[in-house]
RNA sequence: GUGGGCGUAGCUCAGCUGGUAGAGCACUCGGUUGUGGUCCGAGAUGUCGCGGGUUCGAGCCCCGUCGCUCACCCCA
């Protein structure tokens, strides 16, 4: 009987090695300027109650609107695969008071993110995000240390090619007072069925259209940067000159639109050059209405996501991930069944001192053993068997030039750290 | 959801105007189980994505389908 293979689901990202190597890495980076700047863990379901995404995030989004995986659990309640970050870390901080303390609550969380897109390059069902959120303090020196974390975390991978583009969506009264005067332009313009419903729900979401006709007719609509309160404005100077004097580059893109509905004033996507299609690699903003629409106090955040996936493509394509493979340090082959026990005991305890330590198993002659060494990179290896077990020392070969150095088992790691 | 390209060995691919499947690499074993890389020898591996049609005969032609991929819509 010969079973039928299975596949993966379609458009799941998955990272094996060697490759997960450089995934773990690239995430690893991306996330450590947040954890020295204080923000701390938070490890969330994948799956919230779908209600949490139709208010947060909007119904109005192509998010909500058709690219969710949502399901009935067993209980007949309304479950979905979390297509985003933020929402389910304002859920978690309002259930859990974190709030009640001193603010901001910093917090950074990694994982994955499901949507139900056609896939394409850098576009994935399962994608891996991570992201920080600064909640309860409506600072702009807030807003430039959050850009500037994200910024780190990308410099640290050593990418070059890549833009900040900066925006600010203003405060309600302004978004108000540019809806009115962007309607009326919309209407004028003779588009296709589908595009006027988004129109519709959330008219900013044209600004984002790719289709050259589209662009062109868009070219004189009114831009939301010149309705901008008093407040929103200044506010938004203020994050400049504070990513000015902090040296990171940015251009002010009038005309961003970020495709999740919560954000609002300062608004930041990051991209890069050398992807194709799907060249964000990371976004974010502040989110001034979010809590309270999530029943939480009527606190400002702030935050931002930052893909992994794309992240680690952009590093293939500048070619800045590190060399080195995953190798062991030391390679132990017994002689026959009976040395099986003693090799198990070399190399827990050259583990305990902190070294890699691989015994080559099954029942292959010494020079398949030695090939198998060889193959898995290994910086050493040991041919162990009765004489080493009587002497109680091994013969170490380095196998980058081939010596034999003779040491007692007790004091491996000597040779082992040089 | 819409459109383009592509599915042959583990990988990269070849396969003539349709005649019954190959190479390189990788892998396993061996060249007297106490020392790898080179070399030599041997070996295993495919329902040619799947289903149907045309044909005496299909990897090749036609239809459908699934998958991958790229782009649109959108976004990390």
């Amino acid at each position: 009987m010969k079973f039928e293979k299975l596949a993966a689901p379609k458009g799941v990202r998955e990272y094996l090695p060697p490759e997960s190597q450089a995934f773990e890495w690239v995430r690893e980076q991306l996330i450590y300027p947040a954890k020295l700047a204080g923000y701390q863990l938070m490890e969330l379901p994948v799956f919230e109650d779908t209600a949490l995404f139709n208010r947060g995030v909007g119904e109005s989004t192509d998010v909500v609107s058709k690219e969710m995986y949502t399901f009935e659990d067993r209980g007949g309640r309304s479950i979905t695969l979390r297509p985003e970050g933020t929402a389910g870390v304002m859920r978690a901080v309002i259930e859990s008071n974190l709030d009640r303390g001193q603010l901001p609550v910093k917090v950074w969380y990694s994982g994955q993110f499901f949507r139900a897109e056609r896939p394409q390059a850098g576009r994935y069902r399962q994608f891996y995000q991570v992201g920080i959120e600064a909640i309860g303090i409506d600072d702009p020196a807030l807003d430039a240390e959050v850009i500037a974390i994200a910024d780190q975390g990308f410099k640290n991978l050593s990418l070059k090619n890549y833009r900040l583009e900066i925006t600010s969506l203003g405060d309600a009264p302004s978004r108000a007072a540019h809806r009115v005067d962007l309607m009326k332009f919309i209407e004028k313009l003779d588009l296709d069925e589908a595009t006027r419903a988004r129109a519709e729900l959330n008219p900013l979401r044209i600004f984002d259209d790719k289709r050259p006709e589209i662009k062109n007719a868009m070219q004189d609509a009114p831009i939301l940067m010149d309705y901008l309160s008093e407040y929103s404005r200044a506010h938004f100077e203020k994050v400049k000159s504070y990513l000015d004097q902090l040296n990171i580059a940015y251009t002010v893109n009038k005309r961003m639109v970020r495709g999740l509905d919560y954000y609002t004033g300062t608004t930041f996507e990051f991209v890069h050059d050398d992807l194709g299609a799907q060249s964000g690699i990371g976004g974010g903003g502040r989110y001034d209405g979010l809590m309270e629409v999530l029943g939480g106090q009527a606190l400002s955040g702030i935050g931002f996501g930052l893909g992994v996936d794309r992240a680690l493509l952009a590093s293939i394509a500048e070619n800045t991930l590190p060399t080195e493979n995953f190798t062991s340090d030391l390679y132990i082959i017994p002689l026959g069944e009976e040395m099986k026990a003693f090799a198990l005991t070399v190399a827990a305890k050259v583990r305990i001192q902190g070294f890699t330590a691989e015994v080559a198993f099954g029942d292959r002659s010494l020079k398949g053993s030695m090939k198998g060494a060889d193959k898995s990179g290994a910086r050493f290896v040991a041919v162990i068997g009765e004489t080493e077990k009587e002497s109680g020392s091994v013969e170490l070969k380095r196998m980058s030039d081939g010596t034999l150095i003779s040491v007692k088992i007790e004091e491996l790691q000597k040779v082992l750290s040089a």
